[in-house]
DNA sequence: CTGTTAGTCCGGCGGC
DNA sequence: TGCCGCCGGACTAACA
């Protein structure tokens, strides 16, 4: 499941592999990943004809690429869903949904087997409204000390004071990029239980919850993410962060500090993993 | 209007 | 071996 760190990982290294190469033709091979309203594989394959990506960004869990007269592709992995950079005489990977050729014989795949993921594309200056329900990116500068204590605490968050802790942070309109294994990690790393309810949870144990989300964040990155199953680097390898994983998927195994025995709850409909004893 | 919940998409996988 | 139910990001619809 890409979640930010994945996608920063997958978003550098395309960055450094895939851009200012001239597209010599883009396919859209499922049709239904593209979200654009009456847009088809025809108008697809016509919006890149020609084009340069020339910046790609990473947005919350979105990423978005941004071509050389500045129209944009967007793109979200969903669970299943990876770009792979390969070359022309490679053979087409199962469950391919669209593909870029390059000039030069450089290949970008995407692959996306559940098909949970989207595409869609948009001209130069056009408003991207998913974009702009995104709430704030826990690796910038906007998520200081006090942003998570306002989100939770302040008169606005007076409705978001009932809800499980983990609901919160998955809450992409409130914090961007943060899924299910990396709330999960942050909240032991903070010792808060996944379903302390959010308003209860006291303000210097916020604090220490927005460090935590940080830090493991940016130590997922540097270990190119997390793979359980699906996700991929670019160049098709595994992150390296699931053998750090404390708690995330570890139901029925031993906490690595306490030697508890790793907790399983379901909240919101997903699953929250958690130690009884680190975390109160 | 605001916020929450349920349904939807999809296919690999585990269980029987 | 085959079928059935489970799982899950985020959108949309339905609801309080």
């Amino acid at each position: 499941m890409p979640e930010l760190p994945e996608v920063e990982t997958v978003v550098r290294e395309l960055r450094a592999q895939v851009l200012n190469y001239r597209i010599t033709h883009a396919e859209l091979l499922r049709a239904d990943l593209l979200k654009n309203l009456g847009c088809d594989a025809t108008d697809f394959a016509a919006f890149f004809a020609g084009g340069t990506f020339i910046s790609v960004e990473r947005q919350g869990k979105y990423l978005l690429f941004t071509l050389d007269h500045g129209s944009r592709l967007l793109a979200h992995l969903g669970m299943t869903g990876k770009f792979i950079v390969a070359g022309e005489k490679d053979p087409p990977p199962k469950w391919l949904c669209s593909q870029y050729h390059f000039k030069g014989g450089l290949r970008l795949d995407h692959v996306d087997v559940r098909r949970f993921g989207r595409l869609e594309i948009h001209p130069k200056g056009a408003d991207i409204p998913v974009l702009k329900r995104l709430g704030i990116d826990p690796l910038s500068k906007a998520f200081n000390a006090k942003a998570l204590p306002t989100l939770v605490l302040s008169r606005a968050g007076n409705k978001r004071r009932t809800r499980a802790i983990h609901t919160l942070l998955l809450d992409q309109s409130l914090i961007a990029g943060v899924g299910n294994i990396y709330a999960a990690e942050a909240l032991f790393r903070a010792g808060i239980r996944p379903t302390r309810q959010a308003g209860k949870i006291t303000k210097a144990e916020l604090e220490r919850l927005a460090k935590s989300i940080q830090t493991v964040l940016k130590e997922a990155v540097k270990a190119g993410g997390t793979t359980i199953s699906d996700y991929r680097r670019v160049d098709d390898k595994p992150g390296g962060f699931r053998i750090r994983l404390r708690v995330y998927s570890r139901e029925g195994e031993l906490c690595r500090i306490c030697g508890k025995t790793v907790k399983r709850v379901v909240l919101g409909g997903r699953s929250a993993y958690y130690c009884p004893l680190c975390q109160k």
